[in-house]
DNA sequence: CTGAAAGCGCTTACAG
DNA sequence: CTGAAAGCGCTTACAG
């Protein structure tokens, strides 16, 4: 077997010269039709690959993108939304040649550093940014080490000093954005419950500090108020089945229990289902419940939960593709994708009649 | 800002040759203290990061470790294993200073590919080799591809044709393993099953060309028998919750319904339990559920569930170090991690009686 | 203990 | 349209 065939090694199967290889592969003009043809045949002869590291330290750019997820494993595990994330940006890169390089950190402090050390690395050529927080300090960070990146949702207005020197027009933050409104299904879901008669609501969202938490939050409560009911009952938890099902407890400890909970995914909403039934309480009829993200167990349990539905599998596949073209162009527009939806299932009915 | 500093800049400033600073760098001998200390210092100085592409292209050693997982999005976003498994692995590897390369296939044609290209790309210097199948076609492949792995699990005793120029006494198979002993939690719940009186037990399992759920099968098979039970009812599955629900279904369909149904994962175990509220059966009065890998969500839905706990971030840890060790030394044993341990909840009770 | 040089396998101006 | 050469930033024998 020897080594694996160079560069150098078709070059003089094909009687020319490295360079030549070079641009007839790389299809860049001046190379007449001929010689293309004739180089792209020994090579695929020889089986040619060229080596990723040689064309790395030559072009300065490492064919990969990166993904840090700051989440703790159990809760990684519980929710749904990073596998199918992933499998979405997956089937884009690796249609590119691209690779994904993932980090997984417990701690802010590390995170800092896994991203410093993908930048100073050149580990990947650029990142993408989930669970967006608010003034959000990996935007800054990543400006500063002249990393591309591109952001899920759009970032807080603060960032909103998209370089002076940009046209006119252009979105009004640093990196490019894709774009799922969420807020729409929690809109619809409010307006489900409030039409079933639910008065006393409960919202058991996700970390504060993630935008897509206090986004929902409001969403939520502005589309009760508009159906004029009450506030809900706010409870923050860090996403945990754990915490949903301790928050759960502490609400229909209250003198005035919900009548519905709403939860920010789907694992708090099982197991709020769970508390419900261990303390003897029937749902829907006793107490509605609805999850976030539509997870497949969602459909499976008893009742089965009604949620919302987003789509993580083409939010990773625009992700990915906005992320390449900006860093092949220096530039991308904002993606807008079709927003979240209710799904109505059995775990949400009318209020209970006192 | 201008160009990231180089070795030249270290030596030049150092007033050394590049080599000596490389030398220094990767404490190798030949380097006086005194000089060593000196361009330790100037390099700190300079904040001095080596290029990653150009040490890839002179080593031949791409710094990272590389996973496929060819499962269903679905399925990796409901089951909680390879999450934990991935945090596992990062630990360890973000401690050396390695990346994790992710993928994740749908079809076996395009695994195929994927494992073909990290080789020819040089894109990883060893793979994480899990949901070991029977004959698995990637242990010859990769062998023949020179790259280094890892097994979750011990393959076939059909690989086992080590390299004969082995030392006597060395493993039986061409990679080093990290075993965790899942046979011993099955064989418990067997035994705890059939304690309670259970006669009619369902096995419904994953999909039979992965080891782990034959091995499984014939563990519960086996332990069973030793008890005196009749053989369960076994039933293959995809791992996901909508066919471990459809299989409830039809087992709950039988003439002679079984009393107890152990699920390869707990994602179809909550499914199972799903259906069995849907048609009004009292778990685990009228039906014992069991799951395994114990996920977080086994603890909060209701009732909650007996599962057999393994520890995907031990193991992903262990295999992470096992590959780098192999890497590093061209030889690793093979390590056995404590065995997976039954969890007995709530969903499993005596046996009805008829 | 230290230096000068070749080499890893590409890409890319620069000549012709 | 094509070739010869330098350069990317390291590592590693080879001399001294």
């Amino acid at each position: 077997m020897g080594r694996k065939t160079t560069i150098t090694d078709v070059a003089r199967a094909a009687g020319v010269s490295k360079g030549l290889v070079s641009f007839a592969l790389n299809d860049r003009p001046g190379v007449s039709p001929d010689t293309r043809d004739r180089i792209l045949d020994v090579a695929r002869e020889l089986d040619y690959r060229p080596s990723l590291s040689a064309r790395s330290l030559s072009t300065r750019t490492s064919y990969a993108l990166g993904l840090v997820i700051a989440r703790d494993p159990e809760i990684l595990g519980a929710d749904p939304f990073f596998p199918s994330f992933i499998a979405g940006v997956e089937r884009v890169l690796s249609a590119e040649g691209r690779a994904l390089v993932l980090s997984v950190v417990g701690d802010d402090a590390h995170e800092q550093t896994v991203y410093r050390t993908f930048a100073s690395d050149a580990r990947v050529d650029g990142m993408f940014l989930t669970d967006l927080r608010h003034d959000d300090p990996r935007i800054p960070l990543l400006q500063s080490l002249g990393m591309p990146a591109v952001t899920l949702g759009d970032p807080d207005a603060r960032h909103a000093a998209r370089a002076s020197a940009d046209d006119a027009g252009r979105t009004a933050h640093p990196y490019p954005s894709v774009v799922l409104d969420d807020t729409a299904g929690v809109v619809e879901l409010a307006h489900h419950l409030a039409g079933l008669g639910h008065r006393r609501i409960a919202h058991v969202i996700g970390p504060r500090r993630m935008m897509h938490a206090t986004r929902r939050d409001a969403a939520f409560a502005g589309a009760l108020a508009e159906a004029g009911c009450p506030a809900p009952i706010v409870v923050e938890t860090d996403f945990t089945a754990a915490e949903g099902a301790a928050a759960t407890g502490r609400l229909l400890d209250l003198a005035e229990p919900p009548t519905a909970i709403v939860f920010g995914n789907d694992p708090m909403a099982i197991a709020g289902i769970g508390i419900a039934h261990e303390r003897g309480l029937q749902v829907p009829r006793e107490l509605s419940v609805a999850g976030f993200d539509d997870s497949e167990l969602a459909r499976y349990v008893f009742p089965s939960v009604t949620s919302v539905r987003s789509d993580p599998l083409v939010w990773g596949e625009q992700a990915a593709r906005t992320l390449l073209q900006l860093i092949a162009t220096g530039a991308s527009d904002d993606v807008e994708l079709p927003p979240a939806r209710l799904v109505t299932r059995a775990s949400t009915g009318p209020a209970p009649t006192p």
